[in-house]
DNA sequence: ATGTTTCGGTACTGGTCAGTACCGAAAGTA
DNA sequence: TACTTTCGGTACTGACCAGTACCGAAACAT
């Protein structure tokens, strides 16, 4: 492929535009967000967006797989250390995320691209994060071998989701502590 | 109040037309729920809509509130039976709950009438029934009397909605006793 | 210099939809 | 019978918006 002629794409109007549509679809819904109100808030013309992508869904696609939960393995050297911190990386880094996610939820049950990509931001890199702990801790004897490591796993992120996407507001910190310790450590030991 | 002259209206007409309102939320989202649509759906006219509710917002707030839970407080005779029942209760009856909700989670950031609505409908007899059921067997010993009652009441419809939400299927009853078995309930004893 | 592509911006088109105003017929009351 | 309201249905309006087609200027390669 050889370099192309003319002048170059800049990189920072593909970031901020995608970036436009994230703030948008938690301000305004899907239906809200707007080809043109996109291209105000990412400060370019409408025909910046119509270059990139060809259709306002794909565009949407696009910002939604964008989004990436860190997905870091803590190390505190304590189990119930690394479960807070896994669980609370998810009430802070999934405040943007789980906006987003709510922001589109009914266009996934219609749009299978789209419902895939989601499921892959949610479901993927948290769940793996906290398999990863649990595992790490069934090595060390703390969990007994036989725990519900793909049940919780998959239980914490989900409810966050649900909380934060009901209430529309990050859990808290005791929040997280309180789940941790209540629910999540009786269920593993 | 005198009765009213004229021809009296129809509560049928009501109910067909909060129905079809849901139905529609789940297939088509917000915005693909069209007024003119509703009153296909509903098999009435579209001035049948305009006489009841004066705009799509207060169309649709209605249908939301007409969803009901029934707070049901099963009594099984054991406790893993109670919670079994209710938390079978919601994966079941709150497939069609959570798929209205979902698809206006977008309009709940905004609206807040709507979200007081939604959270009266999710947080509130599901809550109150998994408390009752709860306490009951606090008072008769197998639950201990310090348990976080309100966190575990709040997690099962939670995450349940959660999933449904997400994957918009329901829950499998295999998955709900699992997670009474291996979560709820080492969380209270 | 010449050509090519991107830049922000504008004008236009075609479709959709909420909300309004009617209509004649039906179903009640006085 | 006369009156009132609801019934399903239709026509219209005004706004909004996705998508297309441009524009002159800027930024690169050859």
């Amino acid at each position: 492929m050889a370099k192309q002629a003319g002048r170059p794409r800049d990189p920072g109007v593909e970031a901020s535009i995608l970036g436009a549509v994230q703030d948008l679809l938690i301000e305004s819904g899907y239906a809200g967000t707007t080809i043109g109100a996109v291209a105000q808030r990412a400060r370019c013309g409408r025909s910046a967006i119509y270059r990139r992508w060809e259709t306002k869904a794909e565009l949407v696609v696009a910002a939604v797989g964008a989004l990436q939960v860190a997905a870091e393995v803590p190390d505190t050297g304590t189990l119930r250390g690394d479960l807070v911190a896994a669980a609370m990386h998810f009430a802070r880094a999934d405040d943007r995320t789980a906006g987003v996610l709510a922001s589109i939820l009914s266009e996934i049950g219609r749009d299978d691209e789209l419902r895939d990509i989601a499921y892959r931001v949610v479901g993927g890199p948290p769940v793996a994060a906290l398999t990863a702990v649990i595992e790490r801790w069934i090595d060390r004897g703390e969990v007994r071998a036989d725990a519900p490591v793909a049940l919780i796993a998959g239980l914490v992120p989900t409810a966050a989701f649900g909380s934060v996407s009901l209430r529309r507001r990050a859990l808290e910190p005791d929040a997280v502590v309180h789940m941790v310790d209540e629910v999540v450590l009786p269920a593993l030991r």
